[in-house]
DNA sequence: GTCCGTCAAGCAGGC
DNA sequence: GCCTGCTTGACGGAC
């Protein structure tokens, strides 16, 4: 077990051992049998309360839920008042995850980008972006985290940066969780960082992303600049850790973590404490070489 | 019964 | 242009 800085550490949606997931969902076409989206719901909730008590046991202080927690919740579709038909259930949910230690966190996927060109597509962003807060208000999260991409560069980051900036300004509830992720492709962590300064909010660093587009920075001053934005919130510091998966293109998640990954992250940590959420197809089982005993 | 392509949605980059 | 990567599970039709 490493003994130095305090890092926790998470992963994301499911949990292979029990098993249990917060993600089952369902076709847009099957939204309309209300009775059967109640149900799923509700076992959505029931199992994201019986991986924390998983993870409290074996002394796992994060998890990611799922982002069909509430299937289509921002869909104009979505056919009743969730709020009034979970809200209680995931308040459950939320004093159980506080009192056990585990801070909650959401990714909104890769389509929720406000910072694109097309109002449509701002406009969906922003509704869904709504959804997940409204369920860290229900939560009850204050270290909760909406983890989010900044999308497309449109060939002008300065002016996309911009748009993003300027749509986001406004959306207060929403930016009382979120956290801008860089990614392997587009936004460095140093971009990040600028916009995330700019809403007054925090920069996730992923470390593989990093290896992958770095910018001119090492992983260390990646984090010099990063971990500081937390102190916007004033809760610890996240970090997103995985490794390549071998057999397939650059950027696609390995089942487990490599140990020089980890270890490449430790040693640009030195003693600063993180929450690391851990990103492997393994699920919980990618913990067990960072000494979680998943038995 | 199992396999397989498709399902709400956006981008970028490699081929 | 098409495919794949970014959480993965559900569903219907073919066999």
């Amino acid at each position: 077990m490493y003994t130095g800085a305090v890092i926790r550490l998470g992963y994301p949606t499911q949990n292979l051992t029990i098993p249990a997931s917060t993600n089952r969902t369902l076709r847009l076409a099957s939204l309309a049998d209300v009775e059967r989206v109640r149900e799923l719901v509700r076992e959505n909730v029931a199992d994201l309360k019986i991986i924390l008590r998983w993870n409290a046991e074996h002394g796992v202080g994060l998890f990611r839920m799922g982002q069909n927690l509430i299937p289509f919740a921002s869909h104009p579709a979505f056919a009743y008042d969730w709020e009034a038909e979970h809200g209680e259930d995931l308040r459950e949910a939320g004093e159980l995850a506080r009192n056990l230690g585990i801070r909650l966190s959401m990714h909104p996927g890769q389509y929720i980008n406000p910072g694109s060109l097309k109002p449509e597509v701002v406009e969906r962003s922003l509704t869904e972006l709504r959804y997940v807060a409204r369920v860290f208000d229900f939560l009850g999260s204050p270290d909760g985290v909406a983890v989010l991409h900044m999308g497309g560069a449109y060939e002008d980051k300065q002016a996309s940066a911009a748009r993003f900036v300027e749509v986001m300004r406004s959306e207060a509830g929403t930016l009382r969780y979120l956290a801008l992720e860089n990614d392997e492709r587009v936004w460095t962590v140093a971009e990040v960082v600028r916009t995330a300064v700019a809403l007054g909010i925090p920069a996730i660093t992923d470390a593989f992303h990093h290896d992958l587009n770095p910018g001119s920075l090492t992983l260390n001053e990646a984090l010099d600049l990063s971990l500081p934005t937390w102190g916007h919130r004033s809760v610890r510091p996240k970090l997103h850790l995985s490794s390549q998966d071998p057999a397939k293109q650059a950027g696609a998640h390995a089942y487990s973590v490599e140990s020089r990954d980890w270890q490449a992250l430790l040693g640009a940590l030195g003693s600063r404490e993180a929450d690391v959420m851990v990103e492997a197809k393994g699920k919980e089982y990618a913990l067990a070489p960072m000494g979680v005993e998943i038995g």
